[in-house]
DNA sequence: CGAGGCATTGAAACCCTTCAATGAGTGTGG
DNA sequence: CCACACTCATTGAAGGGTTTCAATGCCTCG
């Protein structure tokens, strides 16, 4: 799926990233091994296919088992936010978990497989669940400070870059390539995620290319310069 | 310490906040019902105070009784951000949940007392308690999840806008005035909030002043025109 | 081989930021 | 009690980064 999988304990942690991921998405497998021999309900998903629909009565957690997803809520109006990209080991449906039903979109970016988690079930049998419960909760609620730390503080370029870093950290993790990956998303989608016009994000891409950072084509992105690309974020220095 | 109280119980929903609110923010007093009678440590707070630093190792959860506060997170290159403004019924402390120390800074704006409270005693004897921290979590990612929303698609006077009807909402279910209140924080922690600079912010609200649609004196804000603030926000007419 | 979705590029317009100066309010100390 | 210091709020003007609008190109799919 990804470019050349590499083992999968491999935890190169990104600076920008690391203070922000928990237990829980420091080791996206874990779950996966804690959840071995259950009767899980796996679903197999196509490009564009929902996982679940904001309104839809929730029937539980899913986790990703493969894929590429993105998140998204829509205002009454019609104004539609990006609020994340998930992978394997990510959990979607966290942010319903009081609810009975869902507030956000889940849509497969691509083909891949979810496992549904019998939530009651696992509550009785599995004590250790309530606590990757929590740290899952936690720690999206950490990402999303930080981008909004990034949104907030950082103008397109460096947006752009932190996005690069970020989910080459996570592919890293996942045992995949850390210079060279493959954008699921379209730039409108990667744009509404960073509050950019898409126009803004192929400019930004372009000029990174150009400083000999990056390469692209299409959607293939391969990281030149990962020093200089995280230095592109800090601070001018200060005086 | 806010203008007129009112019942204690009035819940006015406001349209632009309502669809975030978790049952946990719904009734912010349910979980000082729940906790009556209990051992809590209670701490009184002076303005600018702290209640807790990031990197400080983490003692525990803390409920917000009286006060107005402040989170935010710092970059290790000093970029800051306000994650949120806290008030009675607020938890401050949820984001740390699974990490040993805390990972924002909680600070009050004002003079308040907060309630520690006992966490693995409350696992133990309270299994309702157990929800309401899931649902907390939970709420604090919808309502990011809506701010992001809010500051990706809308400009500098509609943030504000929404900023106000927020708090508007958030008083108005603690028993306060909807329309008149008193901004406890700096016109810099504002936009700091809402990704605008602190001037942009006093221009915002001088247009809306300007506009007849609310009453600016410093720190006191009261509203004029609830409904037509409202219509700030949606979107300009579909064709 | 069109049709459609997506990406790219250019130019003009605009909203917000930046820089700078002034004013108002608060607290401290002589 | 007033003066000074300090923080915070306000206002103006200029500059710039991003958006907006429009057109073109590329790739995929039926």
């Amino acid at each position: 799926m990804y470019d050349r999988p590499i083992t999968p304990d491999t935890n190169v942690c990104d600076p920008c990233t690391a203070a922000v991921q928990g237990a829980a998405t420091a080791s996206p497998m874990m779950l996966e091994r804690l959840l071995e021999g259950l009767p899980l309900v796996r679903r197999r998903l196509r490009r564009r296919q929902y996982v679940f629909r904001a309104g839809q009565p929730r029937h539980g957690l899913y986790l990703i088992h493969s894929g590429f997803y993105k998140t998204r809520v829509i205002s009454e109006d019609g104004r539609e936010k990006v609020t994340g990209f998930r992978l394997r080991g990510d959990l979607l449906g966290l942010e319903a978990l009081d609810l009975p039903t869902y507030t956000c979109d889940a849509i497969a970016l691509d083909v891949g497989e979810i496992w549904e988690l019998p939530q009651s079930y696992l509550r009785e049998r599995l004590p250790e669940f309530q606590e990757r419960l929590t740290a899952a909760l936690a720690g999206e609620i950490r990402r999303d400070w930080n981008w909004m730390l990034v949104l907030g503080s950082l103008n397109a370029e460096q947006r752009v870059v932190s996005f690069l870093l970020d989910l080459s950290a996570r592919l890293s993790a996942l045992g995949f390539s850390s210079t060279s990956m493959l954008l699921r998303m379209t730039r409108a989608d990667l744009g509404n995620f960073l509050a950019l016009q898409l126009e803004t994000v192929v400019r930004a891409l372009h000029r990174l290319q150009a400083q000999g950072l990056i390469e692209v084509e299409r959607r293939q992105i391969r990281i030149h310069d990962l020093p200089r690309l995280r230095a592109q974020i800090a601070l001018p220095a200060m005086h």
